[in-house]
DNA sequence: CGTGAATCATTGTGGCCGCAACGTTCGGAG
DNA sequence: CTCCGAACGTTGCGGCCACAATGATTCACG
C-alpha cells in the first residue's frame, strides 16, 4: 500500500521533471525516444509501423511527431524500395548529431532525479518488480465481473 | 540501467492497464482520482485550487474535469459562503454510490497487474525509491544552458 | 476606509494523441 | 491474370490538457 501510493504520487511529477530537463535542450521527451530508437538500428532508418509500435503510439501518432521532426531536420521520410507501402523513418546527420549533444545531459537528469536517490540494492528490487509487471501485463484482469473480495 | 529501462518501458502500460480496466466500469483514472479526493475530505467537498494541486492539475484542467463529473451528476459546484472567489467542489450521494462500486475493481487492478506479481521486500524497496525521488524532485538539475526551450 | 496586489475560477487558443475512415500497395487463392 | 483481403501511412475529428488573458473577490497597507 505505501508502494503503491508513493509510485502513483510520484510517477507524473518524475516524468514531468525529466521532461522539463529534456525541453531545456529544446526536445521533447517524445521526440528524444524517437531519435534514440533511430540510432539504434543497423541502418538509422525503422519502418513507420514498428517504431509506433516501440514507441506505443498509435500510427496517426507517430505521423504526426515524425512531421514536427522532419521539419527540424532531425529525421527524413523515405519510401522502402523493398515495400510501396512503407515509409522509412531516417535519422539524418543533423539528428544523430543533436542526439549525440543531448543525450548526456538526459541520462545526468535520469541519474539526477532518480538514481542517485536509491541504494543499489533498492534500484535492483525495482528492475525485479518492472520486469514482473510488464511481463504479466497481458492478462486484463477478466472483467467477467467475480469482482470484489480478494481481501485474502 | 535495468531499473531505469525496465520502469520506462513499463510505467506507460502499466497505466493504460489500470485506466482500461477502470474504464471498463464507465470511469476514467482521471474522473476517479476527483471521487477519491473529495470522499477523503471532511464534508465531502474541496475547493477547487486546492484539488487541482492535490492532483496535480492546471486549474483549467481541473474546471473541464469537473464539467464531466457535474454534468452525470457524481459531483456538484458549490459557492463558498466564506469566501466568495471560491468554489466548492462536492461529492454528490450518487459520487458517494458509484466510487463505492468502483472502488474494489480498481483495488483489485492494481493488485492483479502490481502488487501480487511482486515479492513483498520488493514492494518495500519500491516504496522507499519513489518517496526518496519524491523528496529530491524540487531540485531542477541546474546545468548552465538557461532557458531557450524550442519555440512553438 | 480606499486602493492596489494577490487569489480564484473560467474561457479562448493551441498542442498532442487515439479512433475511424480512406487510398494505396502487397500477397495469395482461384 | 484477377480479385479480395490484409497491411501501411495519412487525414478528419474529437478529447484532454497547459498557458495566457479575463473578470470577480479578498486582503494588506497606507
Amino acid at each position: 500500500m505505501r508502494a503503491w501510493r508513493a509510485f502513483i504520487e510520484t510517477v507524473q511529477d518524475l516524468l514531468t521533471a525529466l521532461e522539463a530537463d529534456l525541453s531545456r535542450q529544446g526536445l521533447t521527451v517524445g521526440d528524444y525516444q524517437v531519435l534514440v530508437h533511430l540510432a539504434e538500428q543497423e541502418h538509422h532508418s525503422m519502418r513507420m509501423c514498428d517504431l509506433a509500435s516501440r514507441l506505443q503510439l498509435s500510427p496517426s501518432g507517430l505521423t504526426r511527431r515524425l512531421d514536427g521532426l522532419v521539419r527540424t531536420g532531425l529525421v527524413s521520410r523515405r519510401p522502402s524500395p523493398d515495400d510501396g507501402r512503407v515509409i522509412l523513418a531516417v535519422l539524418t546527420d543533423d539528428g544523430r548529431r543533436e542526439l549525440e549533444r543531448v543525450a548526456p545531459h538526459h541520462v545526468a537528469s535520469v541519474r539526477h532525479h532518480l538514481i542517485d536517490r536509491v541504494a543499489p540494492s533498492d534500484l535492483e528490487a525495482m528492475a525485479r518488480v518492472f520486469e514482473a509487471v510488464r511481463a504479466g501485463l497481458d492478462s486484463p484482469l477478466g472483467d467477467g465481473e467475480p469482482a470484489l473480495g480478494r481481501r485474502r
